[in-house]
DNA sequence: GTTCGCTTAGGACGTTTGTCCTAGAATTGA
DNA sequence: TCAATTCTAGGACAAACGTCCTAAGCGAAC
């Protein structure tokens, strides 16, 4: 995961930290804290702090496409591939639990920020749409392939923001739970035994 | 809605800043200007900047559990009164479209921060999460109340966040139809016709 | 009219922030 | 070996921040 050169070294902190203690609230110093280098230092990798910001959000566009794509091979059946999207939310429990979604509270904060790379951070989510609406249709359920898959990344984003509201782990195994019920259901109604 | 005295209006603008732009980006001078007072008037009125949020945090405490207290009333039934719940995502929709939901966003923000309000923030989370676990139970649903109540809380969230995202009306109207099926559906398993 | 308590204005303070400059170390290529 | 390039260190800089002090304004009470 983590690079080789400094600059992989300053995009993983920062990705890292951003995540954790969000964007505004990470300073120079705490990057350059956990990378052990000078601040000085930063200014010859990166000119300002939007510079990293975009460089983390172009490392998660990479690493998220990526996901996707292994997601796509390894699934056998669409259905599958959703089920490896419904996965993620008890794979990061841990972390969420504490943080919340990577995606949705950046998206969120930068929104507030009124930050001109709100844009990127929401493509995103665009990837999660694109990719899930694609499984949708491949299900048969054209006609409302992006309501469900918009509907599946709302439950997800609910999840991710109440578990760490109060802590609780074991309310996240529970919707997930209920996010396979709901798929099954949704199979179902997709190829009706006639 | 706006209070008469000076504190009442530091606390309104601090409330509606800390919504649109977060705790940590709305700085003193921001809520100065809104209520056109010097800055160093703060101090007589709130010795840190923690005060005002917890100002903040108690107003909104307030406030809603009088809408609820005004739903237990105006609803005839249990049912009647989670479909106000429900309701408030498209009274309002606009401010959610542009700033997600206030509570989720709050709390969100403050775990991030690591801040010792968070705590605080969560009893708004609390404060629905009991009410509606209340209005399950009094549907008939005592053994899975409390699940219900944070199915329909994570919904909610997932709702805001992603309507935020995109900027996105319909998809809030979309949502909170497909809630109020889920809430038929729920009904019909509590009372089932014998 | 004078005193007292509540409220306000304005500015000073130390710290932290993002940004930027410059000189030197390390590495590379011929 | 030497020159050119790449990288790093350390500090300077102005601006903004939360915090805090002090003096003045103000209305009510006597």
């Amino acid at each position: 995961m983590a690079g080789s050169t400094t600059r992989e070294h300053i995009v993983d902190a920062a990705d890292d930290l951003f995540y954790r203690q969000g964007f505004e609230h990470t300073s120079f110093a705490d990057i350059a804290e956990v990378v052990r280098i000078s601040r000085g230092n930063f200014y010859y990798h990166f000119k300002t702090k939007d510079e990293i910001l975009d460089a983390v959000i172009d490392a998660r566009l990479a690493s998220t496409q990526t996901m996707l794509e292994r997601w796509e091979t390894a699934g056998e059946t669409p259905a599958d591939r959703i089920r490896s999207f419904i996965g993620i939310l008890v794979a990061n429990r841990a972390a969420i639990k504490r943080y919340g979604c990577p995606v949705g509270t950046l998206s969120t904060e930068l929104a507030k920020l009124g930050h001109a790379s709100q844009a990127g951070a929401n493509r995103l989510f665009t990837l999660f749409r694109v990719w899930l609406r694609r499984q949708f249709e491949l299900l048969g359920r054209t006609a409302d392939a992006d309501d469900l898959a918009m509907h599946l990344l709302a439950r997800s984003q609910g999840v991710a923001t109440l578990a760490a509201a109060f802590g609780d782990e074991r309310f996240i195994r529970h919707e997930v739970d209920r996010m396979h019920d709901w798929l099954d259901r949704q199979i179902d109604e997709s190829a009706p035994r006639h």
